[in-house]
DNA sequence: GACGGGCGCCAAGGACGCGTGAAGACCTCG
DNA sequence: CGAGGTCTTCACGCGTCCTTGGCGCCCGTC
C-alpha cells in the first residue's frame, strides 16, 4: 500500500485529504508543522510527501531542502494561488510537483499517481539471482536452494539497498541513512551486526563472503 | 545542452517558447501537430517534450501514449484553464507534469528544470579508461587487466580527486585539503606515500609513471 | 665539487575498523 | 500478562590501514 505523509497546518484541509486518500486506499499520516513533518519523514518513510508551503514554524523551501538532504522521495507542494515566485523556489529546492489551492481532489490524486509512478521505475529486473540464492524485490522474498529464507524487516531493507545497487559500492553513510534514517549516520555498529546476520543466512561460508563484500573503511558491495 | 521539443499548433506560443528557451540555452525544435510531433520525437530524441493538448489532428492523450510506448522521456503538458478532467487523463496517460495556460515563463522553466533533473540523476562521467587500468567513479571500482584492484579508502579518495581533474594539474595543497581535510595542507609526506602506493598498484612500471605524473614543486596530474 | 631542497621508498608503531558473540530493551503477538 | 522474536548496545580479538620518521637519490644552485 502506498504511504502518504501530509504536512499542513490547516485542520480542515488535513481532514479532507486524510478522508479522501484513505478512501482511495492510501495509508495516510499527518503533521501540522515543518519540524514534526521532517521528523515524521525520517520515522515513517512514506512513499510520497504532500507539503503545504504556508507552515507556521518554517519556510516551506527549507522543509524541502531538509528532506532532499537524505532522500529522493517525491514531494508534491500545496500553496495559495498566485505566488509564482514561491512555486519556482519550491521546484528548484527539489519539489517534484506543485498544486495551487483551491485544488480539485481529482487533480491532486492524478498528480499523486504520476509522482508515485515516476518514483518507482522498477519494472526492470525485480528478481536477482546469484549462484547461491535469489532475491525477488517485488515479492520481498529470498530463496536459497529452493527454500524460503526468513529475513527480519531490517535485514530485508539492508539487503534491498545492496541489491538495488548491485555491483556498486554503497557507502556506510548511505546504507545507514536508507535503512535507519538520518541521524544514524555514525552507528556503523548496526551495519556490522546486520551484515553478519545476512551473511549467516545467505553465504555458503559466512566467514569468507562471496556475495556481500565489505570494502574496508568505505562500505559494502553486493556482487551478483 | 538540453534539447527540448515543443509541440503546439498556435504559432505565437511556439515562437514565444522558442525565443525564451533558446535564450536559456536550451536547444529547441518544434512541431505544429500530433503526427509530426511524434515523428520529431523519434527523429530527434529530445530530452524533454512540451506538449499542447489542444492539437488539431489528434487527441493529446493519444500523443502521450504514442510517446510512452517506447520512451520515458519527460513530458510536460500545456492546456487551457479549467479542463480538469483533461489534466487527469494526461497525467494518467503518462505525462510528467502539467501547466495551465496562460502560464508564467518562470514557472514553466522551473518545471522544465525539475523534469530534467528527475530524468538524469547521474550527471557524472562514471568511467575513465587508460591503457593500463579503468576507474569507475560510480561503482567506486578500479580494474586492471580484468582483475579488481583493492584500494584503501585514502588511496581511493586520492585517486578520485586526481581522476575528476583528469589532465589538470592538482596542487599539493588542494589534494591534501580534499583528502585529509584542512589543517593538513603542509603534510606533503602523505602525498608521497600514497601516490607511491597508487603507482605500485596501477602503473606498469611504478618507478617511471605514465599516468600519475609528478609536477615537481607543484603537485600531481592524472593523464588518461 | 659541495650543498640543500624536493621526491621516492621503506619499515615500525599505534590507531582504527571489522567480525563476532552475548545480553538487555523493546515490540508484538497470543 | 507472558513468550518469542527483533532491535540495540557493548566488549573483545584480530587484521588492516594510517601515520611518522629516516634514508638515499636526483636535481638545481652556489
Amino acid at each position: 500500500m502506498t504511504r502518504v505523509l501530509v504536512v499542513d497546518d490547516e485542520a480542515p484541509i488535513l481532514r479532507a485529504l486524510k478522508i479522501n486518500l484513505t478512501a482511495r486506499r492510501y495509508e495516510v499520516s499527518t503533521a501540522a508543522d515543518g519540524a514534526s513533518g521532517l521528523a515524521a519523514m525520517a520515522r515513517e518513510r512514506p512513499d510520497v510527501l504532500i507539503l503545504d508551503l504556508g507552515l507556521p514554524d518554517m519556510d516551506g523551501t527549507d522543509v524541502i531542502r531538509g528532506v532532499r538532504g537524505w532522500t529522493s522521495t517525491p514531494i508534491i507542494v500545496l500553496s495559495a494561488w498566485g505566488q509564482e515566485s514561491q512555486k519556482v523556489a519550491a521546484l528548484d529546492a527539489g519539489a517534484d510537483d506543485y498544486v495551487t489551492k483551491p485544488f480539485g481532489m481529482d487533480e491532486l490524486l492524478a498528480r499523486l499517481r504520476a509522482a508515485v509512478r515516476r518514483a518507482s521505475p522498477a519494472p526492470d529486473e525485480p528478481v536477482v539471482v546469484t549462484g547461491e540464492f535469489t532475491v525477488d524485490l517485488a515479492r520481498k522474498r529470498v530463496t536459497r536452494s529452493g527454500a524460503d529464507v526468513r529475513l527480519t524487516p531490517t535485514e530485508w531493507q539492508l539487503l534491498e539497498v545492496l541489491v538495488r545497487n548491485a555491483d556498486r559500492l554503497v557507502t556506510q553513510r548511505q546504507l545507514l541513512q536508507e535503512v535507519w534514517g538520518p541521524g544514524y549516520q555514525t552507528e556503523a555498529n548496526y551495519l556490522r551486526v546486520y551484515v553478519a546476520n545476512l551473511r549467516r543466512k545467505l553465504e555458503p561460508d559466512p566467514s569468507s563472503p562471496r556475495y556481500l563484500l565489505t570494502e574496508p573503511g568505505m562500505g559494502y558491495r553486493f556482487r551478483p
